[in-house]
DNA sequence: TAGGTGACGCGGT
DNA sequence: CACCGCGCCACCT
């Protein structure tokens, strides 16, 4: 069900740390649709949530902000990173190696267990 | 109902 | 490396 993919991505969402970031592919992951990286993205930019994610912390795989034109005014993703303490080069790109969230394995079996627990 | 789209990612050249 | 093509799948028209 797609419903429980939304409310799962919300619930991870606000779980990357500030000054981290995490990428659509391991959101996709953690939600349990490795396949939905497609997903995460357009979940975002529809923002079905009330509540707002993160999504400033959200990057593709090679560490590029590439959603940051579909933010409300242009750089405000590269400057909510900044603000957190997250190097942004000139080409609006991250250090992965330096900066994505390292998900345990136990922290992604927790989320499994949160989920069955919450009914999603 | 059918076809197009995309804040993605991987594998081949 | 960089570039390109294709697979992916929920949404929208």
């Amino acid at each position: 069900m797609t419903f429980d993919f939304y409310k799962r991505l919300e619930f991870i969402g606000q779980r990357i740390p500030a000054g981290k970031v995490a990428t659509y592919g391991q959101l996709a992951l953690l939600c349990g649709k490795p396949r939905n990286a497609r997903q995460v993205g357009y979940a975002l930019r529809a923002n079905k949530s009330q509540e707002p994610l993160p999504a400033h912390r959200i990057v593709n795989g090679k560490g590029f902000l590439s959603g940051a034109g579909t933010f409300s005014s242009p750089g405000l993703q590269k400057k909510r990173l900044q603000a957190e303490g997250v190097v942004v080069d000139l080409n609006n790109q991250v250090d992965l190696k330096l900066f994505q969230w390292d998900c345990s394995l136990d922290d992604a079996l927790e989320l499994d267990d949160i989920f069955k627990e919450l009914g999603f």
